[in-house]
DNA sequence: GTCATATGCCGACTATGAGTCATTTTTCGT
DNA sequence: ACGAAAAATGACTCATAGTCGGCATATGAC
């Protein structure tokens, strides 16, 4: 019914409005220091009118999260189409990642927020689901990337996938978030491709030699991974929600 | 003279019972959550008292931090008694540190509270500088080891202390974030100290290649970053803020 | 044209909690 | 026992998230 239809469509373009007001405050000042009514005012609407689109504030702010990470995981999917071996691949990913949070740093403190916070923040299943697997689709990239790897015999079919598309995501955001700690806005950026660069080549050359004696015999630390992984209960945000 | 110095002790005593109070409050209802008159009750003082000791509820959190981030410094001495490779006290501070920040999460929070919204907490530089130098403190410990790694020829002296250093905590970081991200808390301990383990030995397996060849010639990554890193202005946090 | 209904919108109001400050209470030397 | 200095207080102010009763506008039947 067209009614019902464009119904649907103003409401979806009043949504988009109230996110993008929210979004410019929200990288001009932060979380705390924007408040509801100002956001209504930017959106021509009254205060009330924001919470018939939102739940809170809180909801607000992780929206803008999750259609960040979706720009951001069609970003990724051009990777795909130039051909380079597995660990260009993988520092090109990860540049991208870098870039895309590091040009609105708030945005991964929002992520970082979300990522620790989740349960204070008081979402719904329903909303906490909703972004978890946008951000897991995001990263499974990585996952892929290193399949890749496999199949071209840069990396012993050997390692665990999963497992390390999960240290080398914690390593991403281990160093970004250093880096936005660390101040100095200047040369930020070169000085992150360059760890970044540093610290995967040196995880890469390691990955490669996993067969070749280096770990203890006595205990296969991927392996034993990757058994106590299928045992476990991460599958929420790792193994898409099953 | 004995008065006044009876009353700063009594000062210093009412102020640890408030960070005592904070502290159980905090830990287990998370910051935002937290009252000031809640504090105040728990420690028996009416809430202006609670603001007598301290600038802000924000001040109290960074206090917490700070106390148990030289607390695990403080722990982290007993690692050089014992004598092991330079890899297995890696690995043991990094497990000690994991340990640490997982025994209470909020801990953890704190940190990257701090580290990702320095300026939205509005400290000022003295309180500021204070933290930045405990956390520095504890976190130098990886270049010593790093240092004695060098010295007992487990690494090649080519690699880069001070910039190792931060990628380790980095990596550290950014995995213990994922962890606490991904819920799960049975198995928890474990799955980190078999990630960190993972991830440390593939990484100073890739150390350990430094010198034979693996980098682009053209450009030694580490040089080039020890380099940068001289001219920058990071040095606020590790470099000790000269 | 006009009335009824529904849908959307509003901003004054409530609730909460951080931080302040004029006043009271305690401490201690004389 | 007194008075001055120090410490403590809690009622108050102010900011802001979220609510709710009522108003406005659009649609459609007659």
């Amino acid at each position: 019914m067209g009614l019902q239809e464009r119904r649907e469509k103003e409401k979806d373009n009043r949504r988009m409005l109230i996110l993008e007001s929210a979004r410019g405050l929200f990288f001009a000042k932060g979380f705390k220091d924007v408040t509801v009514d100002e956001i209504a005012q930017l959106s021509e609407l009254g205060k009330g009118s924001i919470y018939l689109y939102f739940s809170s504030k809180e909801e607000i702010y992780a929206q803008i999260l999750r259609h960040h990470i979706e720009m951001f995981h069609q970003q990724t999917i051009a990777l795909f189409n130039k051909r380079k071996t597995a660990v260009d691949s993988l520092l090109e990913f990860s540049f991208l990642y870098a870039d895309f949070f590091l040009q609105e740093p708030e945005l991964f403190r929002m992520l970082m927020t979300f990522m620790l916070r989740t349960e204070q923040l008081g979402f719904s299943e329903e909303q906490y689901k909703n972004i978890v697997a946008t951000t897991r689709k995001a990263i499974d990239v990585i996952s892929n990337i290193l399949n890749y790897g496999i199949d071209s015999k840069e990396f012993p079919s050997t390692i665990d996938i999963k497992y390390n598309q999960f240290i080398l995501w914690g390593m991403l955001n281990g160093i970004i978030a250093l880096y936005i700690f660390t101040g100095a806005e200047g040369k930020r950026r070169e000085k992150i491709h360059s760890s970044i660069k540093s610290a995967l080549t040196t995880h890469m050359q390691g990955l490669k030699q996993v067969n070749e004696g280096f770990f203890d015999s006595r205990k296969n630390v991927y392996k034993q991974f990757a058994r106590e992984y299928e045992e476990s209960d991460d599958g929420r945000l790792l193994n898409g929600g099953a």
